[in-house]
RNA sequence: GGGCGAAUAGCUCAGCGGUUCAGAGCGCCUGCCUUACACGCAGGAUGUCGGGGGUUCGAAUCCCUCUUCGCCCACCA
């Protein structure tokens, strides 16, 4: 292609990245590939890689950037290598948190979902969710992600919840599925059922009261609490059978203050008798313990609190109707006035909250449908255990194991409308009362034929998110999809959700596709801000990556997430500062940029290619040592590139093609063989081959991070168009006959003496545009080499008049430097500075540090000054006279050397 | 209460079984707008590798311990 050399000296993505994407896009480069599925290699499986999807009405945040930058970089990478492969993109319903969003606007217009009833509230979501539920599909385009939009899902699509359907009632007729009344996590707001999971435990400042509960037959006995509102549905005291304190009370009875309830002394294995006072106080309806204990001894359950978490009819007047924490206050108020507040704790103790609204859950007694997990964790917990599943960082896996080892049944009923309803149906009459789950909507019993009313609930969402890897592929049909894409590869999530989503996934996958649905699961760090406070919208520390997107390019944005992150550690970022965090991305998408203006501006045809089967292929007796050394650097590049991103360490990978393109071929490279680009030097051709040879190859290494400032400077690459793209351009291979171990090491000798050379200029401060004269001695063969047959790359680079070999000046008269193999550069003092001038201006300065040095002398030795002033100033003051002296002793040692008269 | 990570330059982090490992980027200092790039070029300063102990010829790197942060799990009311 011919060279457009009027590109901007400034890379600009606005508008070039999406006009970019579209073209890939167009052109369906992100599609699996038909021509890879025919290949005749059944071991070549395609590369799967499991995108979490975000919650449907959701806005993207830095996390969904971090592990979307990460997936997209695997992909890429794979795609490059020449695997078929299938990122598939979605949105997740996401039952409680979209069914808050709405009722959030209902409640604006002072309404709720209560008001607009079942039916119409859930066609009012629907309606949000079509309006707001393609931006963040494109906010994932705005950050480069390669994804095959044609196959884009909805968790709450006919087909998955066809599969939702299948796998509810597979379950529910092998009796892994069961409906019963237990205790469960309750919000209180959202007004619904929590798994265990999404109540999240926090550690709390709570307070232990004590209470004194009169015995009937006279007498008290304490018990301790944290809820003194539960205190209210007490049916019983348990303390330890083999307590000898509490042994006698056994089978007794005490007398409920506030209730007047006469409740049962019961002995039970679950009191430990070394805490509180070793008598707890039983009920049954608002604790799971108690819940058990009350089974074992027949305790009734009497439940005080309404779902809004307010006290019920249940309960003496006075707290009807009151919230429990009002309750709470006012039943320890009571049992003040009745003298019967034995004491009160601080106390920490977890606290379980609502992790969609923060609100304390209440455990309370209900009837819920489960899922019986033992049968399904146990063949996930031997995937992992066998190694088939592993984690990324390895330590996670253990997290996993725990999880599964101590797994408990699943509540997945939730008292929302907006969801899966349970496909449940309870025949309405009387004589028949049969229960029937059905994969299709029923109208009547299947057994006698009456009428039938369908369960109220909603499924938990995550219910339906664990089936994604297949029902994403249209199961439960089976079809050559599915075969061909199932298991996959990868998954890049966030460790929030491992237990939510990633452990629920593999055991849906082994229960009903006999398989894992991925090999890899790759947890990333949690983006930080740089007080390591977690980025969230309450916390008002977050970044928009939209807002990064827009000011420093989506390239920037991957480079920073990819580069500043090692596997599995958190990814800090200033909100306050984006130039520190976003900046270097940018610089380097700019400082490539112009590396490809610099080349292309010297290009007007095809290059010759540096291996191949062409006539015109360059020999490699037409290479100099900087076009060996730089073939040899970048096959060094591509090999630990290669490993890097096959070992998840993309931060390696990234940092090696920087290097290399940065340091290597931009800073030495590129200024070696500017005179063979100008003409001024013979092997033009051979240099612009090789500099656009290995900057392709860079350009594909990089890639999968920066796609898009690669692609703009690739398709502009001879030999390249706006038909191909270096999304699907060949991973550059390992070329064994790049590696040139004497290239790199006669070049880092090159660059360690053009570097002595610059330092002895820096030192004397010499003007760039003037020349020296330098003379080496070395016994380096390396350097010999390099004076022989290079020594004009080292004038040029060092700005030499002229270089000399032999013996080195002594350093009277000379600047001097070593180098780590013995070779000695002089350069004359006479070159680097006008020595009268010199002499003149150091002992100016000489005289004035001197003086300086004889007052504060003089002040130290001033017996009055040092008894009286504080022994910080004295010593600050003598550390002044030290560095002055030091200072003295240089400028003494310069003029010396510079043989200035004394 | 159980389990697991982390502590290296002012900041964010590399350093993957002990011998070119004391590094990168940003920031800082000096000099340069050298016809690709000041989002740049050249040069430079900076660290008792959290404290203590041990193993070894040799430890940022292995072992023990302490301190400090963080994560996961947990029905002691």
């Amino acid at each position: 292609m011919i060279p457009d050399t009027a590109l901007p000296p400034q890379y600009d993505p606005t508008g070039l990245e999406d006009q970019l994407y579209r073209q890939w896009e167009r052109r369906a480069l992100f599609e699996p590939r038909s021509d890879l599925a025919a290949a005749s290699d059944p071991a070549a499986r395609p590369y799967v890689i499991m995108m979490p999807p975000p919650n449907v009405t959701a806005q993207l945040h830095m996390g969904h950037g971090l592990n979307l930058s990460i997936q997209d970089v695997l992909v890429r990478f794979e795609r490059m290598r020449g695997r078929d492969t299938l990122w598939l993109p979605g949105t997740d319903h996401a039952g409680i948190a979209t069914q808050n969003v709405v009722e959030k606007i209902l409640a604006k217009e002072g309404k709720t979902r209560f008001d607009l009833g079942r039916e119409m509230f859930v066609r009012r979501v629907w309606q949000h969710v079509e309006e707001t539920g393609g931006a963040i599909l494109n906010q994932i385009r705005a950050l480069g992600a390669s994804c095959d939009w044609h196959r884009t899902y909805f968790t709450l699509d006919e087909d998955l919840s066809r599969a939702v359907r299948e796998v509810f009632v597979s379950l529910y007729e092998r009796s892994l599925i069961y409906r019963g009344k237990y205790i469960i996590n309750w919000c209180p707001r959202c007004l619904t059922a929590l798994s265990n999971e999404e109540a999240e435990k926090t550690e709390t400042e709570g307070k232990l009261w004590h209470f004194r509960y009169p015995l009937e037959d006279g007498g008290h006995i304490t018990i301790a609490t944290t809820r003194p509102e539960t205190i209210l549905g007490d049916t019983g005291i348990a303390v330890h059978p083999d307590d000898p304190r509490y042994h006698a009370l056994i089978g007794k009875y005490a007398v409920l203050p506030l209730v007047g309830r006469r409740i049962p002394i019961v002995g039970d294995d679950a009191v430990d008798p070394a805490f509180g006072s070793g008598a707890v106080k039983v009920t049954p309806a608002h604790d799971p313990t108690d819940f058990e204990i009350g089974k074992r001894h027949d305790l009734p359950a009497l439940d005080v609190m309404t779902g809004d978490a307010r006290m019920s009819d249940a309960v003496p007047e006075q707290f009807r109707g009151l919230d429990r924490f009002v309750a709470r206050k006012r039943v320890v108020a009571e049992f003040d006035a009745l003298g019967l507040l034995d004491k009160v704790e601080n106390h920490r103790h977890a606290v379980g909250r609502c992790y969609r609204c923060d609100t304390v859950v209440e455990p309370r007694l209900s009837d819920q449908w489960f899922v019986r997990m033992k049968p399904l964790a146990a063949p996930a917990l031997k995937a992992y255990q066998d190694g088939r599943l592993r984690f990324i960082p390895e330590h996670r896996g253990a997290e996993y194991a725990q999880w599964m080892e101590n797994i408990r049944d699943w509540c997945i009923s939730r008292q929302l409308w907006w969801g899966h309803r349970i496909p449940v149906w309870y025949c309405q009459s009387d004589a028949c009362k049969v229960i029937s789950a059905s994969r299709t909507d029923l109208v009547a019993c299947p057994a006698c034929n009456g009428p039938v009313r369908q369960d109220e609930d909603v499924l938990d969402t995550w219910f339906s998110s664990q089936l994604v890897p297949f029902s994403s592929l249209g199961w439960p049909d089976t079809s050559d999809e599915l075969a061909r894409f199932y298991p996959g590869d990868t998954l890049v999530t966030a460790p929030e959700i491992l237990f939510f989503w990633v452990a629920r996934m593999v055991m849906a996958g082994l229960e009903f596709m006999k398989d894992i649905p991925f090999r890899t699961v790759y947890l990333t760090g949690t983006v930080r801000d740089t007080k390591h406070r977690k980025m969230s919208k309450s916390l008002g520390n977050g970044i928009d990556p939209l807002d990064v997107v827009r000011k420093y390019g989506a390239d920037a944005l991957r480079y920073a997430v990819v580069s500043g992150l090692s596997v599995g550690t958190d990814l800090i970022l200033d909100p306050d500062d984006l130039e520190t965090s976003f900046g270097p991305g940018r610089n380097f998408a700019n400082k490539l940029w112009n590396v490809g203006r610099l080349l292309l501006s010297h290009l007007d045809g095809p290059v010759r290619p540096l291996a191949g089967r062409h006539q015109d292929v360059i020999r490699k007796d037409e290479l100099s040592l900087a076009d060996r050394w730089i073939i040899a650097r970048c096959d060094e590049t591509v090999r630990v590139a290669t490993a890097a991103y096959e070992r998840f360490r993309l931060n390696d990978a990234a940092l090696a093609v920087h290097r290399f393109l940065w340091s290597d071929l931009a800073d030495w490279y590129i200024e070696v063989i500017k005179p063979r680009l100008y003409g001024e030097q013979p092997g033009g051709d051979v240099a612009r081959a090789v500099a656009t040879q290995t900057f392709d190859v860079a350009l594909r290494l990089l890639h999968p991070v920066m796609p898009f400032v690669t692609e703009a400077l690739w398709q502009r690459l001879p030999g390249h168009s706006e038909e191909d793209s270096i999304s699907v351009a060949p991973w550059p291979p390992e070329d064994r006959r790049a590696a040139d171990a004497a290239a790199l090491r006669r070049f880092g000798s090159l660059q360690e003496l053009v570097g002595a050379i610059r330092s002895i200029r820096a030192e004397y401060a010499v003007q760039p545009g003037h020349t020296v004269r330098a003379r080496i001695a070395t016994p380096s063969p390396d350097i010999v080499a390099v004076l022989r047959e290079d020594a004009s790359i080292v004038s040029r680079l060092a700005k030499l008049s002229a270089l000399e070999t032999g013996g080195a000046d002594a350093p009277e008269g000379a600047a001097h430097a070593i180098l780590p193999d013995a070779t000695a550069v002089s350069v004359p003092l006479g070159d680097l500075v006008d020595i009268q001038k010199e002499c003149a201006r150091l002992g100016v300065e000489l005289e004035r540090l001197n003086g300086a040095i004889r007052t504060q002398e003089g002040k130290l030795g001033n017996q009055q000054f040092t008894s009286r002033a504080p022994q910080e100033v004295v010593e600050r003051e003598r550390e002044k006279l030290a560095t002055w002296r030091e200072q003295a002793g240089v400028l003494s040692e310069k003029r010396r050397r510079l043989g200035c008269p004394v």
